[in-house]
Parts: structure tokens; C-alpha cells; sequence
DNA sequence: AAGCGTATTGACCGGCCGGCCAGTTAGCAT
DNA sequence: ATGCTAACTGGCCGGCCGGTCAATACGCTT
């Protein structure tokens, strides 16, 4: 379909670019339509841009969803499971990524309804298992979830600035590291 | 003088808007000079970009290297502080911290060379109290600096993504509990 | 006063940007 | 076949983009 089309070749440039660098004209001739096409199918160039992201978060929100529905028993072990599919996703979905920076510099907030309920159900799981004695109590649980959140997340959207840094390891000797300090910050004190 | 106007001027929407959405006519207006007279000082858009940049930059690069510099006897106490210095920094020079994001996100590192001296000093001061047996040693140094300065930056970078996230803390709230996990995920074992 | 370099101006340019529109084609129900 | 709607096209537009240039004002040396 036509209009997918559009979609996906502006997802890659958006992404790219961001918002206003993006010609519509270049893009119109990647996705191999014409520029009216484009408008006859989006409107505008904004609200095109909303659509693209739009479609990742979607994406995003519900691959995280159905990780965390799929979550079983709140333990330690679960954590650090549920920190190293985070990071992988993020890996694997570099779109995404770049795409919720661009957002973020935006200070666009169109998909705070969504990642609330995200944080909101992480933050409920990491309270229960808190509650049971399997993780140390005295850090809010939003907290928790931001600190590993926003650790992934800047991991990948900045990489191309510390990849260089002297001693900097691959992505699974990051994870592995990070999880050690993580893991053993959030455990409870015997 | 009038560069300097310019150039402040540019700083203002470059750090709002990024490089591609910034006009020129606008930043005239706002730096209170024609449009030629921004060519005649710098060249180009580009051009003045880069000097927004690099001046940013190296008021970061001074501030972070006096901060090393005036560091102690190596010691977990002062890696807390250290942290929280590189925050607070950061909180007071939201600038400079959007500057880093749209130059992320642009692929750009002109500023790696001062980063790289930045982080390399860091990971040998890092490593110095590995060896005291004042910090664990199983982690790579460079890995340290970069959870923190990675949780930092992007807490700030996001801040108006996740601000509004169920049961968020304020700035000092967060930091305290970073702290938590951080500090107890660095120390040795006993 | 003359000379010179720098700062500053306003008018102007070619190009291309996002967007629009009149018209054509294709699919599909009746 | 007929009619209708949605998909699609090429051409065009007004506007503004970054950038240029010739001319002028200013400040400093000699």
C-alpha cells in the first residue's frame, strides 16, 4: 500500500534527521510518489510526522506491554531479566530510539498517556516486590524503573559520542557492568 | 560587542530548536542585527553553529576539568560528590545539555578529543580507588563513569518526557536515590 | 586630513520549500 | 454502462530561505 509506503520511508528519514530537516520533496522521491501524494494522504508535513511517530510508539508501548504482562512472580532475578530485555529492545530498535530523542527535544509530550501506564505498571511490580523483602525498600519505585530506563536509553541515543571513549566496552559488557552496580544497588542489605 | 550578541543570540534557539529549524531572520531579529552582518562574522549558518558549539563545549570541558582537578585523596566519599556535582551541573546548564543532544543525534563528535580527556582521567581516577580496595574491582572504570554520567545527562535531557511519570520525584529526590543504588553498587563487598 | 580596515546596512537573488489545485485514472457498487 | 469515491499526477504558486554585494559609517593610525 501506498500509504505504508510513505510511512516507512518517512520513518527512516525522520529518524535520521529529525523533523525539519527533512525535505518532503527528497522524501517524496524515496518513497518513490509524488509530493501531492504525500498531502493527499497526510495532510502535512506535521501531521505526517505525528503519524510516524505515532506508529513507533505504538510499536514501542505495546512490545513492553507484552513484556511486562508476560512478567511472572516478582523476584530479583526478574529484574534484572526484564533491565536486559529493555536494553536489547532498545538495541534492536534503534529507530525508536533516535525517534523519542527527537521527541524529547521536541518537548513534545503526545506519548506521556502510554509510557505512564508503562511506568505505572513497572513501578506497581517493583513496589510488590519491594513489599515482599526482595528488594531494598527505601528507593521510590518510579525511580527504580527511571534509573534503568533512562541508563538503556541514553546508551543508545548518544553512542555515537561515547563509543570512542577510552576503555568503553561493547554493548553486552556495558549491560554487564551496569547490571552489577544496578542489581547489587537495588538488592537489600543482609 | 556584537559577535558576542550573535553568538548568545544563536545559542538561545540553536539549544531550543537544533541546528535545521533555527532562521536565520529570526535570529537577527532576536539578536537585534541584520541578517548580513551574522555572515559577515561568521560565515554561514553552519559556521555559526559550530562556534555555538565549540563555545558551549568548552565552557563544559573547563568547568568539568577544574572539577577533576581540584578532586582529593581518591576515596567512595568523593566519588559521591563527584556525581553530584556533575548533576547539579548539569541541572544549572540545561543548555549546554540539549546542545549535547541535538549533537548526538547530528552523529556530530567535534567534541570527542575533550570528551575523551574528560572520561580518560575520570576512569584513572576511577581505577586509582579500585586499587585501594575502596571501590569494587570487577567493574571496568570507564563503565563507572559512563552509568553515571549517562543517568545525569539523560535526566535531564528527557526531563520534560518523564517529569510527569507516575510518582516521580523531584530533582534532589532522584539524584538521592540514584545515589542509593549507585554508591551501594560500587562499593566492594565486605 | 588622508588613508585604511572593519563594522554595518539594505536591497536583492536564485532556489527551493511546503502546499494547492485542476484534472486524470482506477476500483467498485449499482 | 453509469456514477461515485478514492488514489494519484504534474504543474504551479507565494513565500521565505541562506547567501551576496555594493555602498556607507565608523574608528584608528599616520
Amino acid at each position: 500500500m501506498t500509504r505504508l509506503r510513505i510511512l516507512d520511508a518517512a520513518e527512516v528519514l525522520f529518524v535520521e534527521q529529525g523533523f525539519s530537516a527533512v525535505k518532503l520533496s527528497v522524501l517524496a522521491r524515496s518513497a518513490d510518489v509524488t509530493k501531492s501524494l504525500i498531502h493527499h494522504h497526510f495532510g502535512s508535513k506535521e501531521r505526517l510526522w505525528e503519524a510516524v511517530k505515532n506508529r513507533a510508539f505504538e510499536r514501542y508501548f505495546t512490545a513492553q506491554m507484552a513484556m511486562l504482562e508476560e512478567a511472572g512472580e516478582p523476584s530479583a532475578g526478574l529484574l534484572r531479566k526484564s533491565v536486559e530485555a529493555y536494553f536489547h529492545f532498545m538495541r534492536d530498535n534503534p529507530g525508536v530510539v533516535r525517534l523519542f530523542a527527537w521527541t524529547h527535544l521536541e518537548g513534545d509530550n503526545q506519548c506521556s498517556e502510554l509510557d505512564n501506564q508503562l511506568v505505572g505498571a513497572g513501578a506497581e511490580w517493583v513496589r510488590q516486590t519491594q513489599m515482599r523483602g526482595l528488594l531494598r525498600q527505601d528507593i521510590n519505585p518510579t525511580h527504580v524503573i527511571a534509573v534503568f530506563v533512562m541508563t538503556c536509553t541514553q546508551w543508545f541515543e548518544a553512542k555515537c559520542h561515547h563509543q570512542h571513549w577510552p576503555g568503553m566496552g561493547s554493548d553486552e559488557a556495558f549491560l554487564e557492568d551496569f547490571l552489577k552496580v544496578f542489581m547489587e544497588g537495588v538488592l537489600p542489605r543482609d
